[in-house]
RNA sequence: GCCUGGGUGGCGGAACGGGUAGACGCAAGGGACUUAAAAUCCCUCGGGGUUCGCCCCGUGCCGGUUCGAGUCCGGCCCCAGGCACCA
């Protein structure tokens, strides 16, 4: 036996045992409690990055913890396979998007396997694999027929540079998510997917999710952004259908002094029809949809409007409101009409000032009197009613309920909520993605593509160009294709589906990656689903979050599931950063997990980036650090294989510790202490940073205790107690050494199926315990007392403590506070 | 502007019912071993003062509550992230 620590040789044996002996791969079991640990699978861009080690450590550490405390584990991996990247190395470099991408596959697999996780392999999968995606076009189908998935014309976000559409919540800051540039708007007929649909519900779950960060909740819920008001009915002075506004302040409705309508609005050029102002209405509205609508150029777009010649009634005051039509009011919010309150509004105050409209204050607020000439501004705040025929004196709050109530009994409007979340557009005019399963004819309309039909494969026989629009459209043995209701010439949609389509619902496809009769095997869905613990970046808390809780909800809806939130436990880890910044090729700062591996060994990697920061926060990395690791993992090993030639003959000791002379007796309670400690830091905040400290401090315990107890009758059953609780506690995090080490003991099981050691409530027993004496507040001393001292007894022990004899010169104290039996406070 | 997080040694970070601030690790300095170096081991390590017993100050800033505040409350500053004509 080799006692120099070489980690290679030793993560490679058990790489290779643990494969064999098929550890991982799990089976339902009724029986038992199950656990599915989920990490984001990867997008297969070429190698894994620090920060998937990162994140899959911790989710491995999870894995291996829960599975030694009995759990069931469901612990899969696969890839996230289609999207932009592939299509752009194959123009780049001239290989196909598929090779590109199944070969990156098989690399990353490797290093993923150098990694030593705990992989279910067999349950891998790949989203660009036709047997993946056909079951995706299934419930594209079934989401068709029920009007969850549906085609529209609607101004769409456009990015320049990717050449293709993106859904709101794939725009960032004006910006692609993806490459960065500036977006625009383009009117386009687009797939959507009606996640508008589950709004009320998205956003009520989220009550549901208490182990998920409360940033990652708050953000989902302004992205949903629930208004609650009132659609009020105003009718037009000479006849016709009324104008419906949504509001949220129905308490300043006596202060809408004139309508506002979106340029979009179909009524702005209906209305204006027939009056001096139809030319000027329909110049302004073909100038606004002429009008450059990126985010920048809309932003500092002053506002305008025009008046349409027309006049709607103020429903309650009964007033002639003019109706314009502005710039500023976005149909695709509430209902692309706004009553204007110039005072209290402040876009409707600069409208009127701009147009010579009137302004009518309706709210005071306290303790001040607004006049409508003195205004610089509009009131925005809530204040008390004023104008307001029989709710003036209200307060905005009240007011707002009693409005309601008034316009839902007289008809006049009604409560309700409006959603900022918009549908999710799904098109994509790119080749690398899972084709939608719809054929255009000519005579029968659009129809879904037979059951019998799918997989829609996407031809391999492409290579994209990037060159005007989608890459399917140019090739006619896709394209071309029979009518399946009138058997006539007909042509297939050639838009491929959002890549976060596909990861919408892998985690459920794991449960039974190998059925072939339909998307998902209830019975096993069932036994797995949900994830108890998800572990992933916070880039994704509302892109793929959000998708993924709402496609599990529509599956739950066809019957194919039967979960309503997909994922119990979330954690989101941070980044991994190097001199202060992300790691990315373009700064030069990317550390190589493969040379770290090399180098170190994957226990080391593994152990810095588990011991460096706790795992929600940003990581720095440091090459020192990961020195440090691996001069502990030696001492660690170094410390074993000095005492294994005599604890091989021991059996671990298993008395209570009363028979223990003091030295040993306290050395084992440490080993107790750490025990309940790294379980307490796991349990509660996977906070491992904490827990291998703790081991560390046990390790340097374990140094001097033997140095010093060495000749004990019974250290070494107590050594051999220690040591095997510092494998099995080391075990989730640095898995290798620990079986080696395990092994070395004389055990031929592999350290996973050891149980989870438990704390002794003997051993933590403490026989005496140190007080702190404060005077005033500030420590001036410490005594040991005996455990069992009372409060009083603790009390008078630190009375006549001679440095609080000092203090006290003689004098009584003011006041004694003792405080938990540890800590006691005089003051003088 | 609004909504979340977060500001603790030279650095990463501990302190999870208000109760010993700085665990553990890194870096740095000193020492032992060695012909020498590496590795390893031991000691010191927030700032200032010191008669070497200790004393004063210190968790972004100001104030408050308390016997006692990194922790709770009020106000402010800074950093990171999200949203932003949403009626």
């Amino acid at each position: 036996m080799s006692s120099r620590y070489e980690p290679r040789r030793v993560e490679e044996k058990w790489q290779q045992i643990w494969a064999q002996r098929r550890l991982f791969e799990a089976g339902e079991d009724p029986s038992r409690p199950k656990y599915y640990v989920l990490e984001m699978f990867p997008y297969p861009s070429g190698r894994i990055h620090m920060g998937h080690v990162r994140n899959y450590t911790i989710g491995d550490v999870v894995a291996r913890y829960k599975r030694m405390q009995g759990f069931n584990i469901l612990h899969p991996m696969g890839w996230d396979a289609f999207g932009l990247p592939a299509e752009n190395a194959a123009m780049a470099r001239g290989l196909h998007p598929a090779n590109w991408t199944y070969d990156n596959i098989d690399y990353m697999r490797r290093q993923l396997k150098a990694l030593g996780y705990s992989y279910d392999w067999p349950r891998e999968l790949a989203t660009c694999d036709p047997e993946y995606y056909r079951w995706e076009q299934l419930v594209f189908i079934e989401m068709y027929r029920r009007g969850l998935a549906y085609k529209k014309k609607a101004p769409v976000n456009w990015c320049p540079k990717c050449e293709t559409v993106l859904a709101n919540e794939q725009v960032e800051g004006g910006c692609c998510w993806r490459c960065d540039s500036e977006v625009s708007l383009k009117e386009l007929e687009q797939w959507f997917f009606k996640i508008t649909a589950y709004a009320d519900e998205l956003l009520a779950d989220l009550d549901v999710l208490a182990h998920w960060p409360e940033r990652v909740l708050t953000m989902q819920r302004n992205w949903i952004g629930k208004s609650l008001g009132a659609e009020i009915f105003f009718p037009l002075k000479d006849g016709g259908e009324p104008i419906t506004v949504f509001t949220t302040r129905q308490d300043t409705l006596w202060g809408a002094t004139f309508m506002s309508l979106a340029p979009e609005h179909p009524l702005a050029l209906s209305l204006a029809q027939g009056t001096p102002q139809e030319a000027a209405v329909r110049a302004f509205v073909d100038h606004w949809r002429a009008q450059d609508r990126s985010r920048g150029v809309l932003e500092e777009l002053t506002k305008e409007g025009v008046f349409t010649g027309r006049y709607c009634l103020n429903p309650v005051s009964g007033w002639e409101m003019p109706i314009y039509v502005a710039n500023f009011v976005l149909m695709e919010y509430g209902t692309g009409a706004v009553m204007a309150v110039p005072a209290h509004d402040q876009r409707d105050f600069e409208f009127a000032q701009k147009y010579g409209l009137p302004i009518r204050v309706v709210i005071q607020p306290p303790g001040e009197e607004l006049r409508a000439g003195d205004l610089k501004a509009a009131y925005e705040d809530e204040g008390v009613l004023v104008n307001s025929g029989s709710f003036s004196s209200l307060a905005s709050a009240p007011a707002r309920e009693a409005i309601a109530a008034f316009l839902e009994e007289t008809g006049r409007g009604r409560r309700a909520a409006h959603f900022r979340l918009r549908d999710w557009l799904i098109s994509r005019q790119r080749y690398w993605g899972a084709p939608i399963p719809i054929i255009y004819c000519e005579k029968c309309g659009m129809t879904p593509v037979p059951e019998q039909d799918l997989p829609v494969k996407l031809p391999l026989d492409v290579s994209p160009t990037g060159e005007g629009g989608s890459p399917l459209a140019h090739l006619p043995s896709f394209t071309n294709v029979p009518c399946p209701l009138c058997g006539g010439p007909a042509r297939r949609e050639v838009d491929t589906m959002d890549t976060f389509v596909e990861s919408s619902w892998y985690f459920l496809r794991y449960a039974c990656a190998d059925y072939r009769e339909g998307p998902l095997d209830r019975k096993r869905v069932d036994y797995w689903l949900p994830v108890d613990q998800y572990i992933g970046g916070i880039e994704h808390a509302v892109l793929h979050l959000l998708y993924a809780r709402f496609f599990t909800k529509v599956l739950r809806d066809l019957g194919l599931a039967r979960i309503d939130e997909p994922f119990t436990r979330l954690l989101t880890q941070g980044m991994v950063l190097k001199d202060g910044a992300k790691m990315a090729k373009s700064k030069g700062n990317v550390v190589d997990p493969e040379y770290m591996i090399s180098e170190y060994g994957t226990d080391t990697t593994r152990l810095f980036l588990l011991f460096a920061a706790p795992p929600e926060r940003d990581l720095e990395w440091s090459d020192q650090g990961v020195l440090g690791g691996h001069r502990f993992l030696h001492r660690l090993w170094t410390l074993a294989q000095n005492l294994l030639p005599d604890l091989k003959k021991a059996q671990p000791y298993q008395g209570s510790g009363s028979d223990l002379p003091p030295g040993l007796g306290e050395f084992r309670q440490k080993v107790h202490q750490t025990i309940q400690k790294v379980t307490g830091d796991i349990e509660d905040r996977f906070h491992f940073n904490t827990a291998i400290a703790a081991v560390m401090e046990l390790i340097n315990a374990f140094y001097q205790a033997v140095e010093e107890l060495a000749p004990e009758e019974k250290a070494l059953p107590v050594f051999r107690e220690a040591l095997e609780a510092v494998l099995q506690l080391l075990y989730p995090m640095v898995p290798h050494i620990t079986e080696e080490l395990w092994e070395n003991l004389g055990y031929n099981t592999s350290l996973q199926l050891a149980p989870w050691p438990q704390a002794q409530a003997e051993a933590l027993v403490e026989t005496a315990r140190t007080v702190v004496i404060q005077i005033n507040g500030k420590v001036r001393s410490r005594i040991s007392v005996p455990a069992s001292h009372s409060d009083q007894q603790v009390q008078d022990a630190a009375l006549d403590d001679p440095v609080v004899q000092k203090w006290l010169k003689g004098q009584p104290p003011r006041r004694v506070v003792v405080a938990r039996g540890k800590l006691v406070n005089i003051v003088i």
